[in-house]
RNA sequence: GCGGGCGUAGUUCAAUGGUAGAACGGCAGCCUUCCAAGCUGCACACGAGGGUUCGAUUCCCUUCGCCCGCUCCA
């Protein structure tokens, strides 16, 4: 088989997008507007599967998390503790004659690309003046228009998670270890916008944040933290477990997802950041990647994959920050930490005591504390051990809503050629979605349309379904035309009213019985026959 | 942001300094007893703005958008 060139393919999806109504350019009658992706009726359906998916999955099923939904502007406070405005509001030079980049407070420090013994403050390239480069789209609450009032559309949807701990923690009556999540829009400057959908201005996440105790906790309740031994999924979270084994959890149950929704193994890539990619407060990052056909390859000529989901372990920096900038508390209480500590005898308390006030000092000197007030903040942290009292630290599997939409798009779509009796050639698109994930559920469809009591019938059938899930009814053309067109929007099911319904089955182990139609599975063409009366609950099996 | 390429029905493509054709798709009707059958009819496009010209979809400029390569991606 001839792999198509990804360009060639990816060009067919695009097109396929438009013409099926999955995704539409923005504003197109305008012309457009770089890097914002409108979904259409398809997309919107198979949009929503997904995020249901993963709320049903990630919070409905699970004792453990609670739901957010917040609003996407909120404190400009909230962004300075998060640090987004200050890595982003660089001003920032570029140079006409090398194309290069620079920071405007740097350009005494970097060295010119072309002349590397001149800085590039000194060298002759033409350059632009200092703009400001911020990644975050700004506005002004209010009418009045000055700094005091600008406000940023969020660039990701964890920080709200943050700052509303304390609220959920309360009113969800949840105990560490526990997890929020959310699903929102959140909205980023991006330099440039590329490969279709998957690098765009606004995009959706699906976010949790899942608290859990910091080591030394574990170990104070535990008397010691487990390790991950071997590969694979860890099983039924214990309380012995560290960051490591919930984040091995994390990882495994995020992959599990993926392959639940239809990505197959082998389309997905497990990639651990090293220490030189990892932010300064993450303990280690996972990005679950999928293998698109834009993707760079490898040496080996293997596709390398373009990040899903992040998961990372992000120590307890988040909840820290926003305790430093708010001046409100954001430990938890633990009962049980409390009694295991009393139990401890003073060496082992004191061995705790110094490794958690040794973290928590690191990372207040990081952050710009002055030492002797860092050790003072720190002790102050290390005595709330002994009264229960911690910072949850926090494991953030992060996915993009968007990108996986494109990923399930492009692992769907498939063709087939067929040449029929006068040898005229014909490729078909089937777009093979996992039926949980498909737009459509299930097409009705009379065999003919010009014979009412078929159609009636059909319709009867339609109106029982349409209840329950997504379902099309389709009477235009030739039926083998309408089953075509069911492949190309992905719909897993069709059902066909004929003759047999009306009059009973002439042969087979259904022989005389009446009401029963044919159903046809998408991805072989392959056909059986059903009952109507079962037919809702065969259905209902195959869709969840 | 830089460099290169490209913008014609919904999609894929033609042609043209004198305002555009096709295929597929769509819609309506007829027909049709299971995989894009057939017949009839209908609707739909020169991305936007400016310039040159008697006249611009065609030439020029600007802009917007798309693709590729850099750059960026907290």
């Amino acid at each position: 088989m001839v792999e198509p060139k990804s360009n060639e393919l990816m060009e067919k999806i695009v097109s396929l997008c438009k013409r099926r109504g999955f995704i539409y350019p923005s504003s197109e009658i305008y012309g457009g507007i770089n890097g914002f992706w409108d979904y259409g009726p398809l997309g919107a359906e198979l949009k929503r599967h997904v995020k249901d998916a993963w709320w049903k999955d990630m919070v409905r099923l699970r004792d453990d998390v609670a739901g957010l939904e917040a609003t996407i502007i909120m404190s400009p406070k909230i962004w300075q503790a998060s640090g987004h405005v200050d890595t982003f509001s660089d001003p920032m030079i570029d140079c006409k004659t090398c194309k290069g980049r620079f920071r405007a407070d740097q350009t005494d420090e970097i060295p010119c690309p072309q002349r590397p013994s001149k800085m590039v403050s000194q060298c002759q390239g033409e350059k632009t003046e200092p703009r400001a480069f911020n990644l975050m789209f700004q506005t002004y609450v209010g009418p009045v228009q000055d700094d005091s009032a600008v406000a940023y559309l969020r660039p990701e949807t964890a920080q709200a998670i943050f700052a509303q701990f304390k609220n959920v923690l309360e009113t969800s009556r949840q105990k560490v270890p526990f997890g929020i999540a959310q699903i929102g829009k959140a909205f980023r400057n991006e330099v440039t916008p590329r490969n279709y959908t998957f690098r765009s201005r606004e995009f959706e996440q699906m976010e949790l944040e899942y608290f859990i105790r910091p080591d030394e906790v574990v170990e104070a309740i535990c008397g010691r933290v487990a390790k991950p031994s071997g590969n694979g999924h860890p099983g039924e979270p214990q309380p012995n477990w560290g960051w490591e084994l919930w984040h091995k959890y994390w990882v495994e149950e995020r992959l599990r997802f993926y392959e639940a929704v239809g990505l197959p193994r082998h389309t997905l890539v497990e990639y651990w950041q090293t220490p030189a990619e990892l932010a300064h407060y993450a303990r280690a990052t996972v990005d679950i990647l999928y293998k698109f056909p834009f993707s760079k390859r490898d040496e080996k000529g293997e596709l390398k994959g373009e990040e899903l989901e992040g998961i990372a372990a992000r120590s307890d920096f988040d909840l820290s920050q926003h305790e430093r900038f708010s001046g409100k508390p954001m430990g938890v209480f633990d009962e049980e930490l409390r009694a295991a500590w009393a139990k401890l005898d003073k060496a082992r308390q004191d061995e705790l005591w110094k490794r958690y006030y040794e973290t928590r000092k690191g990372y207040l000197e990081r952050s710009g504390v002055a030492p002797e007030q860092a050790s003072k903040d720190a002790a102050e942290d290390a005595d709330g051990l002994a009264k229960g009292q911690y910072i949850p630290h926090v494991i953030e599997p992060s996915a993009g809503v968007d990108r996986l939409i494109l990923a399930l798009i492009a692992d769907a779509y498939s063709e087939v050629t067929e040449t029929d009796a006068k040898g005229k050639s014909e490729t078909r698109v089937i777009l093979k979605f996992h039926p949980r994930v498909a737009p459509i559920k299930v097409a009705v469809l009379p065999l003919l349309k010009n014979k009412p009591e078929l159609v009636a019938k059909a319709q009867e059938v339609f109106n029982t379904l349409r209840a329950e899930m997504n379902t099309f009814y389709d009477d235009g053309g030739s039926i083998g035309r309408r089953y075509a067109r069911q492949d190309e929007a992905g719909t897993p099911f069709c059902v066909t009213v004929d003759f047999e319904t009306l009059e009973g089955m002439k042969e087979g182990a259904l022989a005389g019985q009446k009401d029963t139609v044919t159903l046809r599975y998408r991805d072989d063409g392959r056909q059986e026959r059903l009952p109507i009366g079962g037919l809702l609950d065969w259905l209902q099996a195959r869709i969840r």
